[in-house]
DNA sequence: TCTCTATATTCAGGATTATCAATATAGAGA
DNA sequence: TCTCTATATTGATAATCCTGAATATAGAGA
């Protein structure tokens, strides 16, 4: 069984799937407008709308036989999750880079009187 | 050409990548001890390195015949960038949540005196 | 040069993915 | 019930991915 990372990860790897992401920040949208932007078949954005949905990304609702797709952007956080302890390093090494430079200056305005 | 995001999100579609990287948070470590804990054979776990390599999450060095492997924890800033707007929707539905849910105390505990 | 160790590359098989064409379904309205 | 619209499912194909077996390479030391 894949695990939900898994399927978060995977779904986000499609350009295709990012930009319907991203279009339904803007809240609710039906799949035919989702669908409009992309020179794909119908077909092929509802099967894109289930990775996202299984993957939990997106909810769908029914309105006749409009089924509107809704963001759950809280899905997000398990990867943001996942991220932390990356975040940390990398943040710890732009401090110590922005340190060393703020060294290095300090150096050099001190010398300062020794050059031309 | 593949995006630099659709190249790191593929990557850290497997599992086994994602275990990679979290061991090599505690430091760089050789090809081989990295495939230790693993049951997959050594061409397999040089192919997932080179996926990881090509993504940027991490570099390799060179020192006689082993070739140490580090962590680029940076290259998920991406990662993290695209998130924001998404972190930003899910954290306002929280707070909505969570002055909902005070705003339902608040009733409750005034109402106090009318219940049991 | 020969050999050993660490790692990479090639090749092939099976599984999964992306896509479209064709077809099916479900609900609204005539 | 018939039809129209919106959406889903099926079937097929080509591309890509995961994996292991076999083989190749690069550097260290005898």
């Amino acid at each position: 069984m894949q695990e939900q990372l898994d399927l978060i990860f995977a779904a986000l790897a499609n350009p295709t799937r990012r930009a319907m992401l991203d279009r339904l920040r803007g809240g609710e949208v039906s799949v035919g407008d989702l669908a409009a932007p992309f020179a794909l078949s119908q077909p092929t954005i509802s099967s894109h709308l289930k990775v996202l949905e299984v993957a939990g990304l997106v909810t769908r609702g029914r309105q006749a036989s409009v089924r509107p797709v809704r963001l759950q952007a809280v899905a997000l956080s398990a990867l943001d999750g996942w991220i932390g302890p990356y975040r940390q390093i990398w943040e710890q090494r732009l401090d110590q880079l922005e340190s060393y430079a703020a060294e290095l200056h300090r150096k050099d305005t001190s010398d300062d009187h020794d050059k031309s």
